[in-house]
DNA sequence: AAGAGTTACAACCGCAGAGTA
DNA sequence: TTACTCTGCGGTTGTAACTCT
């Protein structure tokens, strides 16, 4: 916490906005807080250079937005990161750097400040712990072997990055570059079969390639119909307790972020809804839409890789 | 028990982009 | 086109709380 009574820039720097005589710094108290959230919950959110005096805060627009944004807002979810979030967090963060509000974007209910100081305090230091440079998430050193991943046999590193070995074996979902891409309606392809090992159960990656999983479970079709849906090219996630899977995110991204994506063939959004494509828990994780924005994110991002676009408008 | 060291995170800062007159 | 304001972002700081010695 900054000093509430401190006051002022540092000699030599530019006067900050919240430097003016009389307007207050620091930590914020519960009746300053009251004030805010009345305020904003009855005018909303915007014009925040004015909100201070209006509301009755003795705090400049910058440290109320800042407030309201990271703290009173209702939609922000206090409380630890969990497992699954931290580990969307590493995922999101390889694919988009330090861009936390991007990131934030996509994990429901928490701010980019916060994502930011859980990567800064927790997540660096434990891709350093790895072996792994935090903003590349390459090796430090290349000939590094790190104990706790190289017994992985997953050929994609970025599953065993995370630790996440599952007790499954996985077979990779073919590996396929955005120029080879070849639509697979051959569903009785033996490539798209995850097995699992421990109980010989087969199931299939969903969107050709991709796995929905719950709790880092694979899961297959619930029913005969939705396999059949599946086959005729209906198919429709509607698990009640599907996850972003992080071996769905696996599956998109090679260690290039985009090199192993596949592009679905029998996903087509504009045939269902995303919150039927995708039902997803509240508790954290990701619902429909944020899959589908994460995916447009991910191909956004990189300009110059259009596959899901082109699948879903030719 | 007490001081030193470390961690967690709220809050501040400067900058850049968007919007507007 | 330019100048100005507002908003949002990422980097950084400072301190309360916790852990270690």
């Amino acid at each position: 916490m900054r000093n509430p009574s401190s006051s002022g820039a540092p000699a030599g720097r530019p006067t900050p906005c919240c430097s003016k005589v009389g307007i207050k710094r620091g930590p914020w108290t519960p009746e300053e807080d009251e004030l805010l959230a009345k305020y904003v919950k009855r005018e909303g959110e915007g014009r925040w250079r004015t909100l201070p005096k209006k509301a009755g805060l003795v705090r400049c627009g910058k440290s109320c937005r800042l407030r309201w944004m990271n703290y009173l807002r209702p939609s922000v979810k206090h409380g630890r990161i969990n497992p699954d979030e931290e580990d969307l967090i590493l995922r999101l963060h390889r694919l988009l750097g330090n861009r936390w509000s991007l990131i934030a974007g996509r994990i429901p209910g928490r701010t980019d400040n916060e994502i930011k100081n859980y990567w800064n305090t927790h997540l660096s230091k434990k891709l350093i712990s790895q072996g792994l440079d935090p903003r590349t998430h390459k090796p430090l050193n290349p000939n590094y072997n790190n104990p706790s991943t190289s017994q992985i046999q997953n050929p994609n590193p970025s599953l065993s990055e995370f630790g996440e070995t599952s007790g499954s074996t996985i077979k990779q979902a073919k590996p396929t570059t955005s120029s080879e891409y070849i639509p697979a309606t051959n569903h009785d392809d033996d490539e798209n079969k995850v097995v699992n090992g421990a109980t010989n159960e087969v199931n299939w990656h969903s969107f050709d390639g991709f796995v929905m999983g719950s709790q880092g479970h694979i899961q297959g079709y619930n029913n005969k119909e939705e396999e059949e849906d599946y086959l005729m090219g209906n198919y429709c996630f509607n698990y009640e307790d599907t996850r972003f899977s992080s071996l769905f995110m696996d599956s998109m991204m090679d260690e290039n972020g985009f090199g192993n994506m596949v592009a679905p063939t029998s996903f087509d959004p504009t045939l269902h809804s995303s919150s039927q494509a995708f039902n997803v828990h509240d508790n954290g994780t990701i619902w429909g839409d944020q899959v589908l924005s994460t995916i447009g994110a991910l191909v956004d991002h990189e300009g110059s890789n259009n596959i899901l676009k082109d699948h879903y408008h030719p």
